[in-house]
DNA sequence: CGCGCAAATAATTTATAAATTTTTTTGTTT
DNA sequence: AAACAAAAAAATTTATAAATTATTTGCGCG
């Protein structure tokens, strides 16, 4: 009786649940590139599944507005637009906000502590592989997502943490596109530490419009870059 | 030349799509009842259409959260419990505090006249078929949905209505489980006056708060129900 | 000679039916 | 009673067929 719990763990997988993650993570990194259409035949040579797994991934993703599913027209991937990401972003800020100050309100030492080791983790790896020009740290990234996620955790909400979620994949699309044109030197690691910093001092309005900033800083090196590659592409 | 538009309107479905917003309708309406199992086969016959739309359907519906997909083990209605009344129903404060302050920080004649509208269309309508005894009208649940999606539908942020609509959705089903036992003599109508005129006079912390306290007493109602339904089932 | 419309062809999506794999149930044995 | 094996049921996936949409081609006309 090694396992003590009754219910055997759920780690058996279908098809359709494997190309749905390998498909959203294809998309959020923008392999799938905005606007693409996704034919089930090249899909399905892509993946190499038949259609019905294929179908249903779609299908989730389409409730995600990450993919648009036009009725008998097929599937592409959701486009991207000046218009989403500002509308996204100030979302965020909302939401994150809310988020965030509930979290602080049920501040416990153990979340504060996952914080600290969430931010410990995070200020220890290198935002790029290669100092002297821009390569993207998967590592980097895993962990800065996760930062900001202990920072909502708490709120004691499933329903709004779920949503933040969507957000954050919805955002991190454009963040991909943008950061892999222009090496930015934005100190971003900064950003980190003083929110961490608010959060620990218990200084809710701090945090919360530290956090504000920090998102909306990004979305204006965003705008900035694509507003760039596209006058590139016009001229 | 009668449409304008160069595009042909969308107005093609697919049996997905159907299939989808039939289950979703009967999951609200707790024709299909939290917890039950949603066999394949079951439904087949229920809705007489082969199981790739309903598959198709089924997981849209995983993603929305008013279904369970277990890997292998086939589909279940989304179980109710007192833990996500409670959640969702803290959530939906929020939130739509949230979006109903920045509607109003947008507000033009054009919404509130609207808002308008919507109340005088709800506040005509019945709230029970019959006076002596509680007997649901559909008409007035459609509009009692219309005016709270006016309320919130100019904060100008798709996605945190697209939110906030998922709990509104997720909360339904709570409400028709617990109104079909009792006729509640609350009198919701007068909230509803409440809310138009503190929006109308630009009120925004009156407005929010009696939102907020509307959907608090709803829940505090239905806790009620369900926990009194649940002792009797013990008893 | 180019433009626009119409018909036919090709490609793609949607739906049904069949096959495979996995889980659950049932019955037997220790 | 517990454990194992066999059978049944159910879910997942592949394969096939039907319906819909997009594209191309050809023809008439300005």
């Amino acid at each position: 009786m090694i396992d003590p719990a009754k219910e055997p763990p759920d780690n058996a997988t279908t098809l359709a649940t494997s190309i749905y993650e390998r498909l959203k993570n294809d998309i959020l990194a923008a392999r799938l590139e905005p606007g693409q259409k996704l034919s089930l035949r090249f899909l399905m040579d892509q993946y190499g599944t038949g259609q019905t797994p294929l179908r249903e991934a779609l299908n989730r993703l389409v409730i995600e507005e990450l993919v648009i599913g036009r009725e008998q027209r097929g599937f592409s991937v959701t486009p991207i637009s000046l218009e989403e990401l500002n509308e996204l972003t100030r979302t965020r800020c909302w939401v994150e906000g809310l988020a965030l100050r509930e979290s602080m309100q049920n501040a416990t030492p153990a979340w504060e502590e996952a914080l600290l080791v969430a931010h410990h983790r995070l200020a220890r790896t290198p935002r790029s592989l290669n100092p002297e020009q821009f390569e993207d740290n998967p590592a980097w990234e895993v962990l800065h997502r996760a930062f900001h996620d202990r920072l909502i955790e708490n709120c004691a909400s499933r329903p709004l943490i779920g949503f933040c979620m969507q957000l954050a994949d919805r955002l991190y699309r454009y963040r991909t596109i943008s950061i892999r044109k222009v090496f930015r030197v934005r100190k971003v690691s900064a950003e980190h530490d003083a929110i961490l910093q608010a959060v620990l001092d218990h200084n809710q309005e701090q945090a919360v419009s530290l956090l504000q900033a920090h998102y909306m800083r990004t979305a204006t090196v965003i705008e900035a870059d694509l507003r760039t590659a596209a006058l590139s592409l016009a001229g």
